[in-house]
DNA sequence: CTCGGATGTAAGCACATGCTTACTTTGCCA
DNA sequence: TGGCAAAGTAAGCATGTGCTTACATCCGAG
């Protein structure tokens, strides 16, 4: 599915069919369980490319998770973001989000690096475009807790499995959750946001 | 801090010992990045007998998991465990909660095995303890939204060191949270429980 | 055409890690 | 007290994995 039809030599198509593999693996297993040779196999490349185009396996991590970042964040109008980020972790297609970086996080979250690249990167957007819906003077502390209900969201649902909550019904759920952050992400001057 | 001062030949003070190390090491960094050389080593017993006592790496963290589960949850009332869940999650005492298992999931989250105990049992658990303190008719998808909240928490402070949530003021947050999961668990019949 | 750098490959090194084995030491009890 | 099972130990096996190296192959510039 990643690798090409034919290429005879171009280092930039190699290079990018290993980020696009490696970006798809790291989602889906997280990095301690993701190999070098696994990333290279899907890639359709030799194994030593990887490490001459990346140097590392951390770096091709950081490489894949920030590359273009989530497009979800670019493309969404803030206020239409908590309804779509949970839209997306009730999913009901088993493997969700194969394009959804959060999910690499979620299942790599011993490592300091991957601490690092969520903090300084997807983290801090997220956090921004939420504090944005809110003029509360404590807005980040309120984007922060979204987004860590969103987190916690994903990870009882599909990395740890919570059956019940796995099948309960997302209408539902999406229901609960938007009235709690309509209160918490609301603008003192007007109706709180269509969230 | 956790290997006895003077232990000549005594089974199980070792295999209790080994269970003490294997729990804090697995609470501290997750399944994957502890290693059976550090168990047996915080326990000042050699590596031979873990396997001679429990089998594999994986049946000991079963046992050190399951164990006696969460004092938290046995022994703090319903209508007060979102608040000291809460405080735990919240501790400023930079590694927290020595003793939640929570936090060996929250770092080990790519597993099955571990979303397996979870999902058993401490996750159960919470979901009845919490589900309780409704009577709405999907109290248990209320119950999951609560614990999923506590843990992106946990997560967000602690795991992925989100700094300046870290650093936020836990009274603040805590309010917040109360509030909204007071909306969320409320009895019909009388006022929201004192959460 | 050819030659040299760019691209790709096979093989393997070094090391960590789960687990096993063959052995020694200890202390209880007949 | 002497023997023996239980408790403990040292060493190493098998394997997986990140990374390197030495080499083969391609292709465009001169």
């Amino acid at each position: 599915m990643v690798e090409e039809e034919f290429r005879r030599r171009d280092a930039a198509a190699t290079k990018s069919a290993l980020l696009a593999a490696a970006r798809a693996l790291f989602i889906e297993r997280g990095f301690d369980q993701t190999t070098v040779r696994d990333i290279a196999a899907l890639a359709g490349a030799n194994q030593a490319l990887l490490f001459r185009y990346f140097g590392s396996k951390e770096a091709l991590f950081r490489a894949a998770m920030l590359n273009e970042g989530n497009e979800l964040l670019a493309e969404t109008p803030p206020e239409l973001l908590v309804g779509r980020a949970l839209a997306r972790m009730l999913a009901p297609d088993a493997p969700p989000g194969k394009d959804n970086p959060l999910w690499a996080l979620l299942r790599s979250s011993a490592h300091e690096h991957t601490a690092a690249v969520f903090r300084d990167d997807l983290g801090a957007r997220y956090r921004h475009v939420l504090a944005s819906l809110t003029d509360a003077d404590d807005a980040e502390v309120r984007a922060d807790l979204v987004l860590a209900w969103l987190l916690g969201i994903g990870l009882l649902r599909s990395v740890l499995d919570q059956r019940q909550f796995a099948e309960a019904d997302a209408t539902k759920i999406t229901a609960h959750v938007l009235r709690a952050v309509a209160t918490l992400l609301e603008r003192v001057d007007q109706r709180p946001p269509t969230v």
